[in-house]
DNA sequence: ATATCAGTTGCAAACGTTTGAAATTTTTTG
DNA sequence: CAAAAAATTTCAAACGTTTGCAACTGATAT
């Protein structure tokens, strides 16, 4: 009436010493056998091999991790994986580390930043050989790097994403935000807009003070004052568009152009603009940034800065495999700057 | 001249017995000393926590995982993870788990078979405690299990997202596509639409068949023949449905609707709609599946059938923990069906 | 018969940590 | 001051695998 086995969980799984009683041999004989080491009698490797086929057995990772010193493992640490953004720059470490043998341990932290800190601890302890870091859009003063110190004095290569910081990061690797978000609003401004409004990501963070600079600059460059009412903030998100838009919609006179800090917020913008009855890009022009794969199917369809996730990603792959081979000068860590690219769409179309 | 140093990535981690052979006294004393076991002195301990805390130690779970058997981290094999769904379904297990103190091994196969088979023998010689599969979209033949099989013998808990499969798996955690895609035809007869196309994904897939079925047995309740030259194959992406829209669009007489296997190929073809110069919902009524959070702020905004990703994630890890202890019954899967749930917008409003 | 050699196999240590039991030191008690 | 008790520390084994070296076997050459 009771089951006649322990319960299935419990199955232990089969090791190379189990193996050896059986054959009553030693563990080093099997070890040997199913590495194919040459110095194994064939007929001996044949039934090994066999046998441990049928039982299933599978070499335990942990224990060679633990022997060899080494996990073949890297972390990444990532604020958030539903984006194009982020996944492209997964993608692209992937693609190049992947080859040669390394597993990706990717950590989402939802913007939490205690998340991150945990994460960083997890990952050392487990001996991952590289992190990469795409930091938490909560702001990072100088306490907050604590956290990373210890990856510092274990010199386990620290790869910042999407921001440099020379600490003791082996290198970074970021886009060039600021002339991305400069191209975009001289492009408004070719277009005959004036009173251009800037959706900002939220204060403090690399990536939103980058493009806000560009902003700024650009504005100032052709001489067109900067209004602080026509910029507001938002969380990266669609719905963190909609009341800031709305606000902006109410100014007297209105802007004739919104420049989001991403796709998201632009398309939410997008939408409020409509719901207005104003016309886009008639009455107001709208740029976004990232050229996420979308912006061109919905309409009108979006002008936006392409980021080069994927290229990002492979970067800071070499970054971190130049570091393992000691080319790497910690005095000056590599610091690698890709560029951005205007991509003109309908919503910001002469009209 | 030369550094007075090796190469810093040399640095080898700071050991328990590192620090004993510092303080003269064993390895157990430190490790006890850090675990703030009770049978250490007051002051050996806080010496010790001092030093190891300066000296920068840091515990490696790779050895302790040796020892524990176990490594309180999960695999999780996803077809990709630029996705609304995918990664809300990863937000669940997570919410789910990590409170538990398990990690997740989050792994990307971008839809190639070979690399799922892949990750599944590295996450089992890694001795991950279970394992989260969402299949590739790749055809499934009986073949293509072979590799999961020593998931079986090892009696990992495997729990199938998407896709019920009661070989050896703990479980499955789908959705109802069948009724979502039957709401969703059925929502478009009710608008009066009678000529109702299907961008269909991949033949083969789980997914895609479910809610084919749906459409094909709601327009045979309501009596409308099937026509196969309305049924088209997409591979989920927005470009993939550029073409066999425009193809429909050519049909004498072009369809009224159309009925897409996601949101991202109902959005490309709404954009080849608008091309053709016809009228989104007036001409041609558009569903997709998801209820992606962009859905409701494109324009017009898309008719989505709505999938509890998250739900779905939270669902599954019940499952791995029941199946842990020893609850389930590996005679009989446990198979949970979530409901999907129609949102009606503007892409079908009655014209 | 003995030395040499190649072909096989086994021994033991190593990786870093924990932990029950034993051993040592210190403190308390009569 | 001796004995018992308490406090503290050490020993040794264990987790699963690999690998240099030693050891054994059988065969061949001298």
């Amino acid at each position: 009436m009771g089951c006649d086995q322990t319960i299935s969980n419990m199955h232990k799984p089969i090791t190379i010493k189990d193996i050896a009683r059986k054959f009553k041999c030693s563990p080093s004989t099997v070890s040997r056998a199913l590495n194919n080491h040459p110095s194994i009698n064939e007929d001996t490797r044949r039934n090994l091999q066999e046998y441990a086929q049928k039982a299933g057995y599978q070499r335990n990772q942990v224990s060679l991790n633990l022997l060899n010193k080494k996990t073949a493992s890297i972390g990444v640490i990532v604020p958030t994986i539903n984006n194009y953004y982020e996944s492209a720059v997964i993608e692209g470490i992937d693609a190049v580390l992947h080859p040669l043998g390394y597993t990706l341990n990717i950590c989402v932290t939802n913007e939490r930043y205690l998340l991150e800190s945990e994460y960083v601890a997890k990952l050392l302890s487990n001996r991952v050989e590289g992190i990469f870091l795409s930091v938490s859009q909560e702001t990072y003063d100088s306490g907050h790097y604590q956290h990373l110190e210890d990856a510092g004095k274990r010199s386990v290569p620290l790869i910042f994403i999407d921001r440099d910081y020379g600490g003791f990061a082996a290198g970074s690797v970021t886009i060039d935000d600021y002339h991305g978000a400069f191209a975009a609003v001289e492009h408004l401004i070719s277009i005959g807009r004036r009173r251009i409004a800037h959706l900002k990501g939220p204060n403090g963070m690399a990536v939103t003070e980058q493009r806000f600079r560009g902003y700024v600059t650009c504005l100032k460059k052709y001489g067109i004052p900067v209004d602080d009412s026509l910029i507001v903030n938002t969380n990266f998100k669609v719905e963190s568009a909609l009341e800031p838009t709305a606000h902006l919609l109410g100014l007297t006179p209105p802007p004739d152009a919104i420049f989001g800090v991403n796709d998201q917020v632009a398309i939410g913008a997008m939408k409020i603009i409509r719901e207005k009855g104003l016309l886009v890009p008639g009455d107001i022009a709208v740029v976004g940034f990232d050229d996420s794969p979308i912006s061109a199917y919905i309409s009108p369809s979006l002008t936006s800065v392409a980021r080069p996730g994927r290229q990002i990603g492979e970067e800071a792959a070499k970054i971190f495999l130049n570091s393992l081979l000691g080319v790497a000068d910690y005095d000056k860590p590599v610091q690698i700057v890709l560029p951005s690219q205007l991509v003109v769409r309908d919503s910001s179309r002469r009209s």
